[in-house]
DNA sequence: TCGATTCATGCAAGCCTTTACATTGAACGC
DNA sequence: GCGTTCAATGTAAAGGCTTGCATGAATCGA
């Protein structure tokens, strides 16, 4: 057995006895070369156990059937169900995706975007449309086909395919208000680096402000994602006056955070305070009593965001700018305030 | 403004007057190169928002600075502490980790491991020893150093970092014998796509062997990993012939799950059936009561992980094998049995 | 002041594929 | 039997970067 240290194309082509040009057909275009010559040139292949260099190929070829998905953290399930039918999705067009994360930061996002575009990525998957304008200039520079997901808005110029972070919360706070509550806290991302969790808290205020309530009594605790912090935001506000009724949370993780710790202090839900929650992970159902929250299409989203890239990519169909439906879902942790706390 | 498409090192090279051999240093070897060049390079660099062409890069040089990773699913939270330790370490030491994942099946994972090493990745991390042979020649005769990891094995020859899942199974086992359970059930991952199920499986069956009890009476449920899975595993195990009082799981995702339906049916845990999980993930503890489970150090297996591979591919220090410490985590779900169903 | 070093830089080959264009040979129509 | 097509294959350039080697300038020691 010789040292065969990975052997090229034109390896594969002198043992099949053809050229390399070939051999690149036999691969790429098995339809344009002779059906013996394949034969031999896959032999060859298998014997050698080549496979292509992808560097090489990329540069030749300008095209890498790559595509970048830049989310902010692959930390909590929240954009995992997407991500998987985005990735399935784009798979079954031929394409392979590349996930990078930011955990929120808008440099390490500009990094992995570059990051990205420098691997050739044929096409960009990002989540919510705010960033730095240069960025978009940038890739439209470089010319990469981008496309926003995770938010609707038709303000913005860029294709999309999300919902409306903002009608989406607001449902979910006429639900709040409607049951009665007036106090209302909201446990929130940050809205400086996230702009869904800005829309939610506007959709908050929309609600309020609809209601005849202030929107500026809406207590806002910002924090990041997290089982733990949603346990520490659910301290804050509850140690703020006037103590909420209701506590609503931009996301589940947040959520069942501060359902733990209301346990831990004794406090019970729905009883003592409302919590809600924003995505419907499957995490909703698993605690106690099951979590009202608002249902997002996380699967149909990310399937639909890798059919219009992929559309994109192959026909050049343009990609629009799709709204998908969110709707709150009442479960148990969401039930009128208790009286006598009425000022 | 002159239509620019994507700028390469040589209209660097022209706008700063140098050699394309200079800008490459002063890019690579910033030292190399005369202060006062390497300003003017860096300047012609961000005038023109040069960014170098990876595939160019890596084709030149035979080095990405790339890890890959290719985990069984990004779905569940069981492999994001542990990659994102990794991924900080690495970033730490200035390589980049590309995540790729396989749902579990040896065919996509083969792939996937190809895709990573054509796409240039200088080193690689695996979960769990057991695959393919030829997969480990292939990667030996690519000469691309692989981390196993989530596993313990001496017997294996290839260096790892992780725990022993047999043992660790086994200690969680013992506190369930030892709190009078002998009809035992275990929802387990499928053990013959994964080899730290089977030997998690392996595990129960020695405690129970060293407890004097048949370890060919576990009742074994196999299914993918999932909350939905745990819930429709306790359907299957509850229903078979003796109804188990402990119901373990290989996973906290299957617990959790295992609860849920629990109570759906208003059996109640502890009191009417134990269940157990492994990894402790956060998620065991928003359930309640809260899960009684495997303490796994995920963090620190993944940024042992990054500086083994980090040495190796800058030193070129040896990666060792080294064995982590897992632990039971008693918290509520674990309780005697009733009793009266002893036959 | 002059040869020996050292430092900064340039030259050009090489990395592995794809692909436009050229070539070859066979099949075909007349 | 001959010119024409057409399918199959080959030739060679291009793609953007790194790096061994060569070169020239500056520095140093005596």
């Amino acid at each position: 057995m010789s040292n065969n240290p990975t052997p090229t194309l034109y390896d594969v082509s002198e043992k099949a006895g053809v050229s390399t040009a070939t051999v690149s057909r036999a691969l790429n275009f098995p339809d344009r070369v002779a059906e013996k010559t394949r034969k031999r040139v896959m032999d060859a292949v298998t014997a050698l156990g080549y496979s292509p260099n992808f560097g090489a190929r990329a540069m030749a070829s300008r095209r890498t059937n790559t595509i970048g998905a830049v989310i902010p953290t692959m930390a909590n399930a929240m954009f995992a169900r997407g991500l998987q039918a985005f990735e399935e999705e784009l798979r079954r067009h031929g394409f392979t995706i590349l996930v990078a994360s930011t955990s929120y930061q808008p440099n390490i996002e500009i990094d992995q975007i570059r990051s990205l575009v420098a691997r050739g990525a044929d096409g960009l998957l990002l989540i919510g449309h705010h960033r730095d304008p240069e960025i978009y200039d940038f890739l439209k520079a470089q010319d990469v086909p981008t496309l926003v997901t995770w938010a609707y808005d038709p303000s913005e110029p860029r294709p999309s395919v999300g919902f409306d972070n903002r009608v989406a919360m607001k449902a979910m706070a006429n639900e709040v208000i409607k049951m009665g509550h007036t106090k209302i806290a909201l446990i929130s991302g940050e809205s400086s680096l996230n702009d869904r969790a800005d829309a939610r808290i506007h959709g908050v205020e929309d609600a309020m402000a609809d209601a005849g309530l202030d929107p500026s009594d809406l207590n806002i605790h910002e924090t990041t994602f997290g089982i733990e912090e949603g346990a520490r935001g659910f301290d804050a506000v509850m140690m703020s006056m006037p103590r909420p009724t209701a506590i609503m949370c931009s996301a589940d993780v947040l959520a069942v955070g501060a359902m733990r710790r209301a346990r831990e202090l004794g406090i019970s839900v729905p009883e003592d305070v409302s919590i809600t929650g924003f995505d419907d992970l499957e995490l909703a159902q698993v605690v106690h009593p099951p979590l009202t929250t608002v249902f997002v299409p996380h699967a149909e989203m990310g399937r639909r965001a890798g059919l219009a890239l992929a559309r994109q990519l192959t026909d050049g169909t343009p990609m629009g700018t799709t709204e998908l439906a969110t709707q709150p879902i009442l479960r148990g942790t969401l039930a009128p305030p208790k009286d006598g706390t009425s000022d």
